[in-house]
This record gives C-alpha cells, structure tokens and sequence, in this order.
RNA sequence: GGGCCCGUAGCUCAGUUGGUUAGAGCGCACGGCUGAUAACCGUGAGGUCAGUGGUUCGAAUCCACUCGGGCCCA
C-alpha cells in the first residue's frame, strides 16, 4: 500500500477546485453580482462598438403578478440569442420593456380598493393607484427575468406609463390620423346601463335569467317562391325582443334547407326546414303543413321584407356563417347595434346601425312607439303590442346563462357606442401590411400564413376604450357643433405636452392650457375653451405596437426596424401584427426584418399548464432546486417549433444532462492545473490522434456555430452533449488518462494532449457560453489565467474558430472512422470476455484483430503501441484476413506495472520501462 | 364551428428528393473500474413512427379521414 502510494505521487492526476457539484442555487447568485460589478451589460456593448448593429427587440410582458414557465422560457431564448451575437461581434444591446397600461391592472386595483372608495375617487388618483400596481410588478419581474441570467439595460427598461413613451403614441397617431386610416365609427360594447359604463370581457360574470323568448313573423313585401299558398313572413327567434327596434336584417344559413309552413290561420311562415317539428313543439302548431318549394337560404337572399317596430321601413334578408340549427328558426334576427355577429355581418353587408338605446337604457325616438321606455319595462310591452298586431307567432320564457355586471350584478346590454377604428383599406393599410409581411423572414416558415390569414381577414381595428388606465385617444370634441378637433398644431402640442408632464396631464390640464391660443374648431369656429378632450383611451395592443417609435426609435443604442421580434405564436394576433399596422401605417414598412414565434409550454402529456389541473411549475422553485442554468438548459434542449413540454421528468433529464457537461468541464480543467499556453505543442508536431480530436473540435464548432445561426438551439444542445458523451469521455478523454496520468509531466506525449485538451477547453466553453451562463462564468474563472487571454468574463469573450488543414483533417476523419468502427468491435469482444471472467480492466487484454485487406492496412499504419493506446489495451496484434472485422481478446503478456497498471515486460525495479524513465526523472 | 400547427423508444431530439432489419444521447437493466469517484467505462433490453384507409413495386416520409393536443378566432 505504501509502495503505491508512492507511485501515485509520482503521477500527473487531475487536481482541481472546480468543484463537482454545482450548487447553482447559491453560486449563481454570486456570478450575477459579478456581472453587476464588471457591468458586462455595458462593457459587451463596449466591445463591440463598431461592430455590425444587432437589436432584438423585446415584447414587454404585461406588468401584473410573477413570471411563469412561458415568460421565462422567451427571455432565455432572446438572452441566447443576445449573447451569441454579442459573442460573434455585433454590437447587440437588449432594452426589455413593460407592459403597464390597460384593464387587468384597473380592474385589480379596483377590487383591491372596493366600490365604494372607488367611486370616492377620482380618475387621476386611480391612475395614481394603477402606476403603483404597475411599477411594483416592474421590478418583481425585473429581479425574476435578472436572477434567470437575462442580460440586458435593466437600470433603464422601457416601460409603456413613461412621459416620452406615452407621447410616442401620440406620433403615430398623428401620423396616421392625417392620412385618414383613424375615423370615428360605432361597434356594440357590453354596456351596463346602471354603471352607465363600458365593461371588458373580464369585467362580465355569467349567471342564470329567465328571459323571454319568442317567435315573430316578419312579413316580405318582395314576390316569393311560396306567394301562391298565401300571406308569407320569415319566422324568427329572439330572447331580446328590445332589440326588434333596431333591426335591419334577417341572417338565414347560406346552403341550409328552408320551406314555407301553413299555419292554421292559413298564413306561410318560412323557416329551416330541420328546425319545423322543434318550432311546431315551441309554438302549439296542432296542425300544420310544409308547402311550396324547399330551397337554400341563398336563394332567398336580397329579399326584403317590412320591419317589424317601424311602419313603412324595411328590412333585408342576407346570410352569414354564424347561423346555427340547433336552437331558434334557422333565421335570425339581425340588429347590428345589439350584437358582435350582428356588426360584423353588418360590416360585411354594409348595413346601417340603428342605436336607438341611451346610455341609461331608454329608448331615444329611435324606440318608436316604446321611445322614452326602459329595455327591460319595454320587453313585455313590444310583446303585447306584436301580439296585437298578429305577427306575434308564441311567446314563452326560458331560462339561460346570461351576462351581468361584475359590479352591480345586473344584467348588462349590447349597445353600439362611438368607437374609434383604424381603417384596413381607406388608406390601403391591408396592403401594404400584405406586402410588407411578404419582405419578412418568419421562424419557423408556417408562421408568415398565420400573420397573412389574420392581416387579410381582419375587420377595421378597434383601437378605443372605455377606461381610465392609458393613453388618452389624442383628440378634442368641440362642445359647440361637436365636430372632432384634431390637426398636427393640436397633436405637436399634445406630444409636447406628454413629454413633458405625461399623459396624466390630460386628465388634470384644460385644452386652453396647452394648445395654442389660436386653435378654433373647423366646423363652427369655436375657440380653445371650447375644446373638450376625449374620454376614450386607447388600446393596449396599440399602446405596445408603437414601441418601434417609442423605444427603438427613441433610444440611441437601438434603430428602426429591428433585426428581430421574438415572442409565443399568441402574438400573430397581439403585439406583431399591432407592430405591423403601426408601423406601415406610419412609415409603410414592417418594423421588425425577422420575427421568431415559439410555441407555447405545456405539461409532460402536451396539455396546457394551469392551476385547475395542478400541473403548474414555477420557474421560482426550479431556481430555487435546481437553478436557472438547469431552465436555460432546458430551453436550449427543446424545439420551440412546436409546443414545448416541461414536467419534474424533463427537468431531471436535462439536470443529468447538465451534470455530464459540467463534469467534462471538470476533467478538462483537472488536466490543465499548471499549463501555460506556452507549453503548447505545434500541430506538426502533434500524435496523429491528438490532431484528429482537433478536426473533431472543429467540425463540433463548425456545425455548432451553424445551428446557432439559424437558431436551432436544440441541435446545440444535442451537438454539445453528444460531443461531450460520445468524442470526449467516451473516446479522447478516456483514451488520453495513460498519457496525462503516466507520461512525464512535461513530455511531449503530456504536452500534445494538454495542448488539445486546453483547445477543446476554451473551444467548448465559448461554444455552450449562451446558453449555461453561469456554469461557463465559473469555469471561465477557474481556467489557468493564461487561457482567459486578459478577457474578464465569458461573456466578452470572441467566438471560437478552430483551424484544421482541410486537406489532412479529410484523410482523418476517413481514417478515424475505420479506427473507431474496429473500436466498437473491440469493446463487444471485450465485454463479452469480462463477462466470460477472463480480463477485468481492459489493460490487462491483448488483442488481435482480423478484417479486410483495407482495414488492417489502415490499422497498420497506426502502429501497435497507437492502436493499444485507443483501445485502452495492453497491447494489439493485427491478424489474418477476413471478410469481417473481428476481435480476440487474449490475456497480455507481462504483469501489472504498478504505476501504470498497464501489463507490460517490468524492469528490475519492477516498472514497465516507460514508468522506470519517469520515475528516475523524477528522483 | 373556423384559421394555423403538432403527435418517431420512458425523456429530449435525428431521420436528406418516399428505397434494404427506423437512429443518437439520456434514463433503465446488467457488468466493469475505484487514479474524473454523489464520477468514469462497457454491454443490453426498449418503437404496429397516434389510428384507419388510400396512392405506389415500395411510406415515418405523399393524400384523405379519425383520435389526441396547442395557439388564435367564433
């Protein structure tokens, strides 16, 4: 025991203080105060001053509650990317931004204050209230998006509630309202008639009513197919019969089936014929019959018929999509005012809007005869006055979820009110956005249908809400005729004046007080004082769009377009396409060169992550387990082209995963405690196997790199640990411990492999360094000084190109590929002799290897001592011919040498020669 | 219900213009080593390529439908 220890002392055994277990928890957070130290956010833009411009632009997350698996997975996938060009030399500054305008923020701070303070106070101090909320979760988020290893200007994010940000929404609107693309129009909201408010969707609870429900026919006053039977209406069906003032149309589905009914008063009521035994029921009909013709609705489109409140007015029969045949006539009653389909079959058709509801839900003259009535006093009144007028065809009550107000728990309306729009065509928007689309590149390719399918198809963009948490839509209202009041002097004064004091001031300040004296209103002529600001705000989707204005525009590091927009695949109908259409309509072209879009994350099985399932992981706790080199990791690992999935067994997975590369790390810097570069070994001078672990190096680094480029970090991920697997531990480095360990510490045969093994080193640990960004920091900071080459972090240093002779690296990989296919065969053949109880250590095998003329030849030509070296033996003896490789494995001859353990002839002071020389070296 | 997309071993991914017994790494099982040791090496077992039906001499790869899942609409 004590003679082996002595030759242990003897050897060149990996020492180190990297240690083996991570303990990323702790240790990241060290490396981050780091970073804050050498501010290797500035120092990377430093660097790279002069170097080509890279900004990927960052969508702001919305600034409420903590950071989830998603919002993290996006900010690592744009820090790799950020980091990757910072390393290849572009100058790649990273601005993150908030989201922190729009309801959900409103909405919480007003549950958090009830309604009654809430109503005590007056919207400057809930905007007060709401900038609290927003820049509390500002720098929640902050510290979580920063503990992942996010790098970025997060002393100077942009946030959408700042001064210069709110008037860069001003600008564009300015823009595009001059060119006329933003009218005013009307567009039916959910409208509580008690709060005499807007409400959002989010703002809406569902609960059971009993409603009226109703059959009534509408009588045509165009020629029909069934004209000869009698007296003939269409037939519809309705649980709002408030609504019949307002209509205008009658929807029947395009390719169903509709006949005439005979009721027994002899008139003929046209309905669907799938739906006639249903109405039947509903109705009493005793006896019926089904006359005349049965033919599709779009036969009888265009038909017109008289309006059911209004004498004298008539309505139109047209066909939509939204017609179902499950429940009512197959008819519907169309009022566009009162119904989201409505208004949009109604754009479609053209069709007027009849408002004929007030704010506080009383018929204006509009009502006709119920003018003056509340909707709901006026429901039993239409029916009565229907029934005496005949066309009421039954009447009964159903029960059914309906909408109410979160607030006042009543049931709310659909009411039309005065909207603002960006229009899709005045101004040839849609095309323009068609084409500019057309001159982006999408990752992945199917992404460019979605965002052509939602550019064509989409109406004319609602851009104004009823809230109190925004930008304010930046016109006036003349108070005299009503006319808008909007021209570039208001808008230049508007834009001066949210810089200076913000969109706040809106609400506090009087027109007078910041337009110019002389600004009349062009209708009537009325002046300043007369000028009344508009209550609307707008929307939020517009408020971020114009972050290509507001923030790349507005900042010096950045420029307009972006090179790169990356968000989750939600955002072809978000945020890319509200960037679009300001931007084309601003400036006529796209504001982002490429847009990248991943898809969404979603548990072990592919389902969506939510609390009600229970299959929720926070990135908090992965951290606080496991550490945030273990999600980066994770997010490298997976294909964001398609949903990624994440469960505890992914994350274990990937944490082995990141243990073997952590460990190969290891091993390289055990073997490097005292090198220099200075000790380096020239490549002529190199074994051919240490210069065919170079070409392995270099074609790593060259297919790395690719995949970096088209931004297929999975493959870097695979390429990195199959290389550390496969090349590395398995092959080279296991190879190489007889060398290191055993050889002279400074011989040529040690110094050729450290040579190598430093080249891999610094090689592999640029090439993971976007990705394990704490875990290359630590190693980067436990390489020999030299190494570093005066670089401070890992983060400046430059890309890795490693050059091999192409001409020689070709013959190797030919070569080598011959050597590493006897290889696999050699280690069966071992295996199965270990099994079999004749060797135990490979060292302790000699091997003969048969095989074809062309193979022994290429063996050959390695030499025996080569050959027992790559297959980790003690000695190898090529054999016969053979149509196949084949491998016996015979003891070697000799013993143990009991420094090297390889079995060799020993000398008389009982070591093999190669440890005898050594050791006398030594002495 | 509509638009876009996805479904290859337990996990993460390869599978080139359709062409012989569908690959890799991890995990797992078994074995080795004890000088990368809460490491390292080796061997092995795992897949009706979601399903069904087509096209074809031949399909994981092309087409249709079904099932399951995701995003966005309705």
């Amino acid at each position: 025991m004590a003679e082996k220890q002595d030759y242990k002392s003897t050897m060149n055994l990996p020492q180190t203080e990297f240690p083996m277990r991570a303990n990323l928890s702790t240790r990241e957070p060290e490396w981050l105060r780091f970073w804050e130290d050498i501010d290797v956010y500035r120092a990377s833009l430093e660097r790279n001053r002069d170097g080509e411009r890279f900004v990927l632009h960052d969508g702001p997350p919305y600034a409420n509650g903590h950071i989830h698996m998603g919002t993290a997975y996006n900010k690592v996938l744009k820090d790799l990317i950020v980091k990757y060009k910072s390393m290849r030399g572009y100058y790649a500054p990273y601005v993150p931004g908030w989201d922190c305008h729009g309801q959900p923020i409103e909405h919480q701070v007003e549950k958090n204050l009830g309604p009654e303070k809430m109503a005590a106070i007056g919207q400057a101090k809930v905007r007060e209230l709401c900038r609290e909320y927003a820049l509390k979760f500002v720098d929640v988020q902050r510290e979580e998006f920063k503990r992942l290893g996010v790098r970025g200007d997060w002393d100077d994010p942009y946030l959408t509630l700042k001064p210069a940000y709110e008037a860069g929404n001003v600008e564009i609107f300015k823009k595009m309202y001059l060119e006329g693309a933003i009218h005013k129009g009307a567009k039916p909201i959910h409208w509580c008639i008690r709060c005499h408010t807007a409400l959002a969707e989010a703002e809406i609870e569902y609960a059971d009513e009993r409603s009226e429900s109703i059959y009534v026919a509408f009588a045509f006053t165009d020629a029909t197919p069934w004209d000869a039977e009698g007296p003939v209406s269409v037939l519809i069906w309705t649980t709002t019969p408030w609504t019949l003032p307002a209509n205008v149309a009658v929807t029947l589905a395009d390719d169903a089936d509709y006949v005439g009914v005979k009721t027994a008063d002899g008139r003929v009521l046209v309905l669907a014929e799938a739906l006639v035994p249903q109405v039947a029921e509903a109705a009493g009909w005793d006896a019926y019959e089904i006359v005349g013709p049965s033919v599709k609705g779009s036969q009888l489109s265009g038909l017109r018929y008289s309006q059911p409140i209004h004498d004298g007015v008539s309505g139109v029969i047209i066909t939509g999509e939204h017609v179902e045949l499950s429940t009512g006539t197959g008819a519907v009653h169309t009022a566009p005012g009162h119904g989201d389909e409505d208004y949009l079959v109604g754009v479609k058709f053209d069709l007027p809007m009849r408002m004929p509801v007030l704010d506080d839900g009383t018929f204006d003259a509009g009502g006709g005869p119920f003018a003056g009535l509340g909707v709901w006093d006026a429901n039993p009144r239409i029916i009565e006055w229907l029934g005496e007028r005949g066309t009421l065809v039954a009447s009964s009550k159903i029960a059914h979820s309906y909408p109410h107000c979160w607030r006042c728990k009543q049931p709310v309306i659909f009411r039309a009110t005065e909207q603002w729009f960006v229009s899709m065509d005045r101004t040839g928007l849609r095309d323009t956005a068609m084409r500019a689309i057309g001159e982006v590149e999408w990752i992945p390719g199917w992404s460019v249908n979605r965002m052509s399918s939602m550019v064509s198809d989409r109406p004319d963009w609602c851009i104004s809400r009823q809230r109190a948490w925004g930008v304010p839509i930046p016109v006036f209202t003349c108070s005299k005729c009503g006319e808008t009041v909007a021209s570039e002097t208001t808008f230049d004064a508007v834009i001066d004046l949210f810089h200076t004091e913000g969109a706040d001031a809106w609400f506090t300040k009087a027109p007078a007080e910041y337009l110019p004296a002389d600004t009349v209103c062009p209708g009537c002529g009325a002046g300043v004082a007369d000028l009344m600001p508009e209550d609307d705000i707008v929307d939020v989707w517009w408020e971020s769009g114009v972050s290509h204005t507001a923030v790349l525009e507005a900042r010096e590091e950045l420029h307009r377009p972006a090179e790169l927009y990356l968000e989750g695949s939600d955002q072809h109908r978000g945020w890319f396409q509200s960037a679009l259409l300001t931007s084309v309509g601003a400036y006529g072209i796209a504001p982002y060169k490429g847009v990248l879009t991943h898809g969404f994350i979603v548990d072990g099985d592919g389902r969506k992550m939510s609390k009600s399932l229970g299959n929720t992981i926070s990135p908090l706790d992965v951290i606080e387990k496991s550490g945030a080199d273990i999600i980066r990791l994770w997010v490298a690992s997976a294909d964001y082209g398609q949903d990624i999935n994440v469960s505890s067994e992914i994350l274990e997975r990937t944490g082995e995963a990141y243990r073997r590369i952590r460990n190969t790390f290891r091993f390289l810097l055990s073997n490097l405690a005292n090198y220099d570069p200075s000790m380096a070994v020239a490549w002529k001078d190199l074994p051919e196997l240490d210069r065919f672990a170079l070409v392995q190096l270099a074609d790593l680094t060259a297919r790395v790199t690719g995949s970096y480029d088209e931004w297929r970090f999975h493959q870097v991920f695979h390429a990195v640990h199959g290389y550390c697997v496969t090349e590395l531990s398995s092959f080279y480095l296991d190879v190489l411990k007889d060398r290191l360990y055993a050889d002279a510490a400074g011989s040529a045969g040690r110094r050729s492999a450290q040579t190598v093994l430093a080249a891999i080193l610094t090689t592999l640990v640029r090439l993971i360094a976007p990705v394990l960004t704490f875990t290359t920091e630590e190693v980067w900071q436990f390489m020999p000084a030299a190494l570093r080459e005066d670089v401070v972090s890992v983060q400046l240093a430059q890309w890795p190109a490693v050059d091999v002779p192409a001409e020689e690296a070709a013959h190797l990989r030919e070569t080598y590929g011959v050597v590493l296919q006897v290889r696999d065969v050699a280690t069966k053949a071992l295996e199965d002799a270990r099994n079999a109880g004749e060797v135990g250590k490979s060292q302790e095998a000699r091997l003969v290897v048969s095989g074809p003329e062309t193979v022994r030849d290429v063996l050959a030509a390695r030499g025996a001592a080569v050959l027992g070296e790559m297959f980790i033996v003690s000695a190898v003896e090529i054999g016969g011919d053979a149509a196949e490789v084949s491998v016996e494995v015979r003891r070697a001859s000799g013993e143990k040498c009991p420094r090297c353990w390889n079995v060799r002839d020993l000398g008389e002071d009982g070591l093999c020669a190669r440890c005898s020389g050594v050791v006398r070296s030594l002495a």
